[in-house]
DNA sequence: GTCTATACAACGATAGAC
DNA sequence: GTCTATCGTTGTATAGAC
């Protein structure tokens, strides 16, 4: 909570450069999660997050091009596929469901879940938030993931994998639906494994009926 | 989707007091629910939507308090439980995944799909649209539904089923992933209703480990 | 001296309140 | 129908880095 931007508060405004070593982007982009966290794209406005960070409102401007590009930088999503892909296809395909939800869980519940949720906000009112998730579910899972995995009916294995995950994602960190929101990853992961590796492996019924 | 807002249209615009208020508060709660659905809430505007009823703005201020109002008087969630949970806990409670899923479709789809994007897009810039979606899944889904069947977790099974139905809507009214988006209602059942059923009956693993 | 990150002021638009 | 608040954005002067 406690903004913690550690403009030196003491001196009075000056205008011109800074002192080197002060990083208005940074600060920037980190106002700009926390307040895209908790309000969403549209309610959340550049003047209250240039204020969080102590700088003027048109360093958002000259920075990030404008409020778009600064959310677009500010929320994204934090995971390199290139990195993760790899780690999750190695070992058992029959434990790829658990390997998958336990990666889900640490990493959006190390970035503070508020990030999902804020994803999720996005997707109320900025369109390019909808195309994201849906090009990042569809690239990295499907492309990367679930072609690797040399199975029948892969797009629509993808998207119910993505029913799961982002239903998941909903009800933990968004929705915070009681005990799945602060259920311990071992009790989600063993509880919801099974269903996702259905989706990724499993018998779907008839291909071609 | 047809504006069809009933409001006496017969009749010539007269000058005045209209006869009683409840034309005109249906008249606005109908014309929200067009334009909440379409835009979500920031985006909606009181001016749109009165303009669309046909009345003055100050008229939302006038019955509903405001924007904040207005928006929680219209968009409620359009299923009736007392009505529709004894129809699903009717027959095999082995196929009640299936009605449910089946239901949840039909009634989603009915309406237009973009009023489930509604409810998800409000939960970006209120929080009473999360507490809304929480108190239905808990009230609903869980006194009346996964309680009636007498199975142990029910509390987790209730947030299990709740990840798997908000993630079908996500992925089907929102996201418009495909190749679920477009799917007939049997093959979105057929594929989903086994993992569903599973978080409703099946086995979840240890119960107490 | 030149470049550039910065602060400040102000503009045009628009929405909600009254 | 008017008023007021506030939004995102732009122009410009200035202070520090190089």
């Amino acid at each position: 909570m406690s903004s913690g931007i550690d403009q030196d508060g003491a001196e009075p405004k000056r205008r011109g450069r800074r002192r080197s070593g002060a990083d208005t982007k940074a600060a920037l982009l980190a106002a700009a999660r926390e307040v895209f966290t908790e309000q969403g794209y549209d309610a959340a406005t550049v003047r209250a997050i240039a204020g969080k960070a102590g700088v003027d409102p048109a360093m958002v401007n000259h920075w990030f091009g404008g409020k778009e590009g600064l959310f677009t930088a500010a929320v994204a999503i934090p995971i390199n596929p290139s990195e993760v892909v790899p780690q999750l296809l190695e070992g058992d395909p029959q434990q790829l469901a658990e390997r998958l939800l336990h990666r889900f869980l640490t990493v959006w519940d190390n970035v503070g879940g508020g990030q999902f949720a804020a994803l999720m906000r996005s997707i109320a009112t900025n369109e390019n938030a909808v195309r994201m998730l849906r090009e990042f579910i569809q690239s990295v899972l499907f492309t990367r993931l679930v072609k690797a995995l040399d199975v029948d009916q892969p797009e629509l294995r993808t998207a119910l994998c993505g029913t799961q995950i982002v239903g998941l994602g909903m009800a933990r960190y968004v929705v915070r639906l009681e005990p799945l929101a602060s259920a311990d990853h071992d009790v989600v992961v063993a509880t919801i494994a099974p269903n996702l590796q259905r989706y990724l492996t499993g018998d779907l019924g008839s291909p071609a009926r």
